[in-house]
DNA sequence: TTAATTAGAAACGGTTCCGAAACTAAAACT
DNA sequence: AGTTTTAGTTTCGGAACCGTTTCTAATTAA
């Protein structure tokens, strides 16, 4: 049988994945989310080998979610000046704004939970 | 600028998620594990057609995911002898372990979060 | 300066997902 | 009984993603 406090954390998992399928506007993978929130909460820099290190995935895995997400404006590329073998990812306004409101999403959900 | 409280909201969706995509069991699209949380959250009976509207998705993309997590054994599908037309979608043990670890995962990240 | 290493992207073939439309079967309506 | 509606699945063509392998360019090592 599963406990209340595990069906709360799941409950809020459903309310706001909920939230994310009914948001038609970027539609991202379980991964895409991961390297977009990495790429806003850890420390920079951001480089594609990092992150694929990281999520234990290959690096096309990355190279291939930051094209869609640069398509969507949600992150940018550089190429590192000290060593331009290296691209440094960056954050990008649209990202800011699309993860300030998934953040809004799960503070909203997590107070409509019973206590 | 990101407020603390947003940080930490979308840290745990991070860290969540982070081991969601190490977790190469199962993988999941968010669209799968909202159906499946809705399974095993919500009052029963479940069908094809109260979940595509609840998702506000269409009737073939839940068949398409029971399809798939039936045969990860995650759901399991029975005529409603009662309506023939309908389906009803039970729960499975596999299902419960799963949810069970991701509940455990989603209050272990929380209890690591700065207060 | 040439060879080896490193970082990232591109190419290849296969799988999965998508929405729209067509289809099957069962129930409800007239 | 015959038509219409409802529930769910299947099919279709197209798009996205996957892992592996190959390629390009830059840096480091010999």
């Amino acid at each position: 049988m599963i406990e209340l406090r595990h069906m709360q954390a799941l409950r809020l998992w459903h309310d706001v994945s909920l939230s994310l399928v009914h948001d038609k506007s970027h539609d991202l993978t379980v991964r895409q989310i991961t390297i977009l929130l990495s790429i806003y909460l850890d420390p920079p820099p951001h480089t594609v080998r990092g992150l694929a290190a990281k999520l234990e995935v290959t690096k096309p895995v990355i190279t291939r979610a930051l094209d869609s997400m640069g398509i969507k404006g949600l992150v940018s590329r550089r190429r590192d000046e000290r060593d331009r073998r290296n691209v440094i990812i960056q954050k990008t306004l649209e990202g800011s704004l699309y993860l300030e409101r998934v953040g809004d999403i799960i503070i909203e959900k997590a107070r409509g939970l019973p206590r």
